[in-house]
DNA sequence: GCATGTGAATAGATTCACAGCG
DNA sequence: CGCTGTGAATCTATTCACATGC
């Protein structure tokens, strides 16, 4: 073998790597030391020949005929995902999503710190949320040049969402989750991603529609960040 | 022209007709009634030639030398995803995020309508959320009797996702959206999808960690449904 | 003329199947 | 012998480029 870890890792493996990243966390929890690429599938609801060429993007650290360490594993996904730093996180629109993602415990468990909160709405300026307290979305610059933010979510109406990103990109602000249902453009080295119910649920529809049994086979969630200029 | 619209509609195309199904509602409500692919990519965030491929699929409704007819194209899709139908939802589990999507205003505008609220916890039975009171866990299949319900909304802890996945798969429901961190498993002939805001955070890390200008082109959020045995 | 629709080319992801090694 | 690691085959998706037809 020439060069083990061949970098640049597929998108779709870096989407599979979380889901790997938990399931390791919970076999070290039950004191499970090593785990083979089956195991471990099953765990994550996907194929093995998948699991082990994911794993491979990481370098080899497989043992033949007999599996992964499961410690080295977990130490390698959360390098390579860089979780093994500090993620200052701020939200932006503490409706009922925003509040519920302020509250969300969970966050903390993987490096991902919410440091401050914002909203457009002066009525809920000043509240404390989770420890937190909210700011006018307008002393986001401000805010973020005190405490640096690295990741934005934005959770306001579809309408303002835009601004908002913008603001964010201002900030310094470098990766984005977009809650709002609407389609955002930032420069290319800013990483997005977005989560949009109503999208989930109707491609739901779309594939009950197609009637039992017509569902096809697994395939995750994937989708690298995408960036718009 | 053979077959214009020969069937089995491609993953990734199913993924994005919400997308373009939202653009096109905007155009429509500013009274706009053609739309090219180069326009509605633009809207949309995508590439145009994706967007003239992605609609073949649902046969031939363009105009050479003119572009798309909006409120046909809008049926088309709506017609596509199952959207003519009203689809039923329960939300089984009220904490903050149960409770954010519960109040979320946005369902009823696809035909999703939130039927009914399930909790474990029977201090919180009774509550009434935006007209819908909270019934117990127990309950679920007696109530899917009554009022048929398509499509599980999981927004409980993971460790007990999976007992109220089976609940719901007994209880009929086809279709199931799970915002637990955990996989799921369900049969083939239940289609489901996951939104999972941890992985999300840490798919964004690792893009960011990168450092700026590396972040690869645009490519959206897909994956089918998924269903495991 | 101009934008659609689509074959062909390319790129990417999944799966197979087995060689290689502990 | 068992399980990893990986070339090769396959399948899916994206993009190109242009013939087609309004």
């Amino acid at each position: 073998m020439a060069g083990p870890q061949s970098r640049r890792i597929p998108d779709a493996t870096v989407s599979r790597l979380p889901v790997y990243l938990r399931s390791l966390l919970e076999l070290a929890a039950t004191n499970v030391t090593m785990v083979s690429s089956d195991r471990l599938a099953e765990l994550c609801g996907v194929n093995a020949a998948k699991v082990r060429k994911d794993l491979s993007h990481l370098g080899s650290y497989g043992t033949r005929g007999v599996g992964y360490d499961v410690e080295l594993l977990l130490s390698q996904i959360s390098r390579e995902l860089g979780l093994t730093q500090d993620w200052p996180v701020a939200i932006v629109g503490l409706g009922n999503l925003g509040h519920a993602l302020a509250n969300y415990r969970g966050f903390g468990v993987r490096g991902f710190r919410v440091v401050a909160l914002f909203d457009a709405d002066r009525a809920r300026v000043g509240e404390e949320i989770g420890g937190v307290r909210v700011r006018h979305v307008d002393d986001l610059a401000a805010a973020a040049a005190e405490t640096p933010i690295a990741i934005g979510i934005i959770a306001v109406p579809a309408p303002v969402a835009q601004q908002v990103a913008d603001r964010l990109v201002d900030a310094g602000v470098v990766s984005i989750l977009n809650f709002a249902p609407t389609v955002l453009s930032v420069p290319e080295r800013v990483s997005l991603r977005k989560v949009d119910l109503s999208i989930e649920l109707q491609i739901l529809t779309f594939y009950s529609q197609r009637g039992p049994g017509e569902v096809r086979g697994p395939a995750e969630v994937r989708g690298p960040a995408e960036a718009t200029a």
